[in-house]
This record gives structure tokens, C-alpha cells and sequence, in this order.
DNA sequence: CTGAAAGCGCTTACAG
DNA sequence: CTGAAAGCGCTTACAG
């Protein structure tokens, strides 16, 4: 491998002014640079990152953990951020927690031992709020608390959940079924994100006097359980006329009802949160939430550089800098909140 | 930062003993061990993985190009990929070609200014063969050839086509359309690549005297332009009966039918070809080719084991030994050929 | 404007 | 079995 000692060298300068050339930085005489420039296109001369990244003790590289990209919902995400990362001169490694035996857990390890200079948390976790606020360096969660200090974003889940009960509401729905995840993890303090939409329009269904029940769906990880998931619906309550989940299973739900010809939206309305394009491959155009990953992605690449930032500047308190201007402005609930909008269909009334 | 030094001050040992206990290597007594160990844990040691890349030249890294993740495809390529390495302690970079100005060559001047080990190119590539010989660094691609030396692995297209046309031809089809990319990459050599499951079903269906038109679709990129591609489909052949397409495609065209009153299977046959999520999310169950996703990622990452293994053993000739071993068996087509399935479904008779 | 030197944090021959 | 030394390839003060 042909290194900057022999761009030096041939060159007949110092390693420093080779260095000044490559970076552009400082004070190069013309000829200097000429002569530089010269022997390094001679010798086909490639900087070698790994001897930056060890002086500067960065990579430039940003852990995105998610569940699996297998899912389509954490595929648009991860592609959004991918995309942002890559604006700032920021490189986007993998890391899904559904194959790592370790969980997250294992992708901590990496970002303490300094292989990426940042995580984005967009994957459950069991560990207790203290375990993330004590690893100190950059983090930022998706869609979820993690604890003082750990800026989070995540969509406006309340106002999607009121666009939905609005649409149910207004074309005389009667028996509602909301799919989401585990109703253990509703409990005060949970991770788990959807909660609040499916609180939101229980709550709303409740106060207009109609049906809602809820059903919890496979996890996320696993696909094919959806499908056991939506036929499932219509054998425990066979009145249903309003089914209401994530892209997937309001896909299933819809190939299921055609096959058991029951025709939507006449008799079964459904609508789909989420709005990655699972939802448009379904068998007609499916009503949605749609969150802005868009803007998701930008604010969450946003609170990443100020985190990775504060690193840099002081060692000492760098995390209650960020914390504060997170919780600045908002409710009870910190975190950064993004809009939702709700797209018509050929699922509702 | 604490490091190896402060951890051996602290154990009143050198820093090499520090070295030797931290990475299990060589000899050291019990009671080293034991006093090297409690300070590790005092000092809440962790190893700088940098610093050891820039010793190895090695940052366990193996970037994956795909065009976007947000395509189900590529999504499930990488998906799969991740986890092999992850079995092999690779990690994986994501490179998406859509969003970079400058497409593949970024990645791969990251590959020589060693940010990463690998590649694997999954994408569409407008340079040269001799482009990609010269780079002599590990690269693997998935479903194009890109040059002597360089290893590919693809699925086995041409059995596809056949399964795909034999059901047609079983069912009484009497007008096909193929959907696919652009029609121009399809002259001798191309790196597209499904270019040859196209050609086998044109073959059989002109030897069957079927009438066999080609559509093509809007770039990968853009899922959008696959819903109006669908509507293409009806306005210009109305009397279709049989269409092939990507996953997407398939269930853009079944939505377009429903929407169209055409009944299927009964009027219009419908074949998926991938087999992702995205056939599973439309109207009815897709009938598809199945790509073995697992298989692919299993000998990519096993192709890329060898490349890794043999730029480590020799500088020189590396690139040479694992081309023959590749060509080895196959015949005019280099590139290891891995199976594909058909999954009957409720859009074929 | 240019060069010699120290250093990023670790690993690995090489002496003892 | 343990330590002192050189080195991975680059960057950045610091003298000149």
C-alpha cells in the first residue's frame, strides 16, 4: 500500500506538507502543491480513512437499529435517514436487532467502543431508562422515551389518532377493531410507540357511544403472522365494520375480507397508519395516517449532529445541553413532535 | 477516554500484558490476569476499536450498493445480507445509489480509502468492465457480471422463465405481457438483470404461438410510476390475459384490474416475479417466482469471505485465483447460480 | 511557507 | 511469562 511517506518521498517533500496538500488545509506554496499533486497521481495515491478516524476518534458513521428492514415501515425509515446521513457526509451502518441474538445491546457495545459515532434507537428495548442515559455518547430514540437526556422524535400519534376516530365517526361506523402490539406494553412509561394513536381513538370511540375492540398483532418481526392476524378479526367478531392497523395488517385485512366476500368499503371500512408504500400495493388504495418520514429522518439526523457536536465541545455535561433544548416547548411528554396527514382512500366511506 | 495505558498504570503492568489479557492472545499468569481484569473494571476500560483497525487495516465493514431500500427487493437483499455478515462479525454499510449524486463511485472510493473491507454492487452501473477489474479491492456482485475476477451470484433466471411459461401455456394464456426494465439493456452483456427471465418466456411463448408484448416499467427508483405503468397495461392491450411483472408490478396491475372490473384468475392471470413481502400485501395471494434470498445473501457472503481472505494472503494474484475458482463449472455465463421456486397462488388457473 | 516531532490507541515481534 | 520499542498512516501544533 503506497502511503503518504512515499508521496513524500517521491515528491522530495515532508509527510506534514503532503498531509497540508491532501487537506487542503494551511499554507501550500504553488509549486509545493505541484509537485505534491504530481507524485500522488504518479503513485495512484489514496488516503487511508483508518489513520483520520483513529486522530480524530470518529467514523462518520451513524448505527441505525431497527427491528428488521424486512419490515416496510422500518425500511422507509432507515432509507430516509440513510438519505440524511448521507447530506451531512455521514455513512449509515445496519444494525437490526432481530437476528442479533444480543438485541440492541451489542450495537451499544460498538458505539462505546467508538466503531460508529452515533446510534438512532428505533427498535423496542427492555432496558430500564438509566442503562441509556448512562452510556454517554450520541443517541437519539425513535418513536419512543428512553430516558433524561435522550432526545427523541416521533410522529404526532394523538392527531393521527383523532383524524382516524373523525373518519370513523363521521360515516356512522359501528364496531371498530384496532390491531397494535402487545396491550401489556401500554402501561405508563412503555417504549412502545403506537400506544397513543390506539388510546386516542379508543378513547374517541368511547366517548361517541361505538364499538372498539382491540386485537394484538404478531410481532413486527414476523410477516406471515400478520396474515393469521386478520382472518383472526373476522372470526372473533363478525360484525366488525371498521378495521384499523399498520400498513401490513390492514393489507391482510383486506386481501381476507375480499376472500370472504365481504365488500369494502360498503361494509368494512379500513384504514391503514403508517402510509409506506405497503399500504399502496394492497388490493385497492388503502385510506391512511401517513407519518412524514421525511421529516422524521431530518429531525432525527438534526438532533444527532447537536449530540455529536456537544461531544466534541465538552466532555462534561454535553448530554443536559441537548436534553434541555429537546424538552424546550413541549407537553408533558418530551420529545420532538412531526405532523401527520391523513390521505383518502378507496377503503373508507 | 481511558485507555490501555491508564488501565496498565493502574494494574502496574505494561501496556502489552494490558493488550495481551484484553484480546485473550499469548500467555499471561493468573495473578496478571487477575490484577489487569480489576482495573479494566475500575476504570470502566473499553478497547478503542479504531485504533486496531488502523493496526489491521481492517474495519470489518462490508458495504452493500442497492439502488434503494425502499424497494422490497433490495430491501429483502439487504436484509438478508446484514444477517450473514453479522454471522461472519461483518458489519454492514448501507450505499443506496439513488440519493448519491454521484452513484456507485462514492462507495467505491470509500472502498479504497479502506472505510470499508468489501463491497457488494446490486445496483445498475454504467461503467466498464475494466472499471471494476482495476479497483482490486473485494467487490461481489449480485445478478450482473462486471468483469473477469470480479465473482457474481444470481438467481437461475432462465428456470424462472421457464416455470413462469409453462404455467401460461398450461392455463391457455393467449396474450402475455412481460413488464421490465428499459428494453435498450438488453443487447449482449448487459449488467441488467432480469433480462434473462424475460427472454426465456418470449422464447417459449413465440415457440407456443402465444402473442407476448413487453411493457416497461418506470425506473426501480420510483414506485409511483409503477401504478401508472398497471393502467398502461389495460389502455394498450386490452385483451390481455396473463401478466409478468416484479412483485410491485404484479400488485399494482391486480389493483388496476379490480379496479377495472377485470376478474382474476378467471380474464387475467397474474405472476409475481421475486417473491418479497410485497407480492404477499396485494388483493389476492400472488402466484410467484421465487428468489432464494437467504441463498443469495449465504453465497455472497461466502464469495466475499474468499475475496477478503485472499486480498489478506497475497497482494498479488489474489484477484486471479478467486475468478477461476468462480468460473469453475459453469458454463458460458460465469457466476454462481443459486435456485428459484414457484409459489402457486390465487392469480393463476 | 515547510519540516521534524509527537501523538491518536492499539498490536506485535523481539528481547529478557 | 512480561516489558520496552517500533509501528499502523495520518494530523497537528510548534519551530524555523
Amino acid at each position: 500500500m503506497v502511503g503518504m511517506r512515499d508521496v513524500a518521498k517521491e515528491a522530495g517533500v515532508s509527510v506534514s506538507t503532503v498531509s497540508l496538500v491532501v487537506n487542503g488545509t494551511g499554507y501550500v506554496s504553488d509549486d509545493m502543491r505541484a509537485k505534491v499533486e504530481a507524485a500522488m497521481h504518479e503513485l495512484h495515491y489514496i488516503p487511508n480513512e483508518l489513520a483520520r478516524n483513529l486522530y480524530r476518534n470518529r467514523t462518520n458513521t451513524i448505527g441505525v437499529i431497527v427491528p428488521t428492514i424486512l419490515h416496510p415501515f422500518f425500511a422507509t425509515l432507515t432509507a430516509h435517514l440513510q438519505r440524511e446521513f448521507a447530506r451531512r457526509d455521514l455513512k449509515t451502518l445496519l444494525c437490526s436487532t432481530a437476528d442479533a441474538a444480543t438485541g440492541e445491546s451489542e450495537y451499544v457495545n460498538m458505539l462505546q467502543r467508538h466503531m460508529m459515532d452515533g446510534i438512532i434507537m428505533a427498535a423496542h428495548t427492555e432496558h430500564q431508562p438509566d442503562y441509556w442515559t448512562s452510556i454517554h455518547r450520541p443517541i437519539v430514540a425513535f418513536d419512543r422515551i428512553l430516558g433524561e437526556g435522550v432526545p427523541s422524535v416521533r410522529s404526532d400519534h394523538e392527531t393521527g389518532g383523532r383524524m382516524i376516530a373523525r373518519q370513523l365517526i363521521g360515516s356512522g361506523a359501528r364496531h371498530v377493531v384496532l390491531v397494535g402490539g402487545p396491550r401489556s406494553q401500554f402501561a405508563e412509561g412503555t417504549t412502545f410507540p403506537t400506544v397513543r394513536y390506539h388510546l386516542t381513538v379508543e378513547r374517541m370511540m368511547a366517548d361517541a357511544g361505538i364499538a372498539c375492540d382491540y386485537v394484538e398483532a404478531g410481532s413486527v418481526t414476523d410477516v406471515v403472522a400478520h396474515e393469521a392476524t386478520a382472518a383472526a378479526i373476522f372470526e372473533r367478531y363478525p360484525d366488525v365494520d371498521a378495521i384499523v392497523g399498520s400498513d401490513v395488517v390492514a393489507a391482510m385485512a383486506l386481501q381476507e375480507a375480499e376472500r370472504r366476500g365481504i365488500s369494502v368499503p360498503a361494509n368494512l371500512q379500513i384504514i391503514a397508519y403508517d402510509g409506506t408504500m405497503a399500504a399502496e400495493l394492497a388490493g385497492k388504495r388503502l385510506a391512511m395516517v401517513r407519518q412524514d418520514f421525511a421529516g422524521i429522518a431530518a429531525a432525527l439526523a438534526e438532533q444527532m449532529d447537536q449530540q455529536i457536536e456537544a461531544e466534541n465541545g465538552s466532555n462534561h455535561g454535553a448530554q443536559s445541553k441537548s436534553a434541555e433544548q429537546v424538552d424546550a416547548g413541549e407537553s408533558a411528554q418530551p420529545g420532538q413532535v412531526v405532523p401527520v396527514s391523513f390521505i383518502a382512500g378507496e377503503t373508507t366511506r
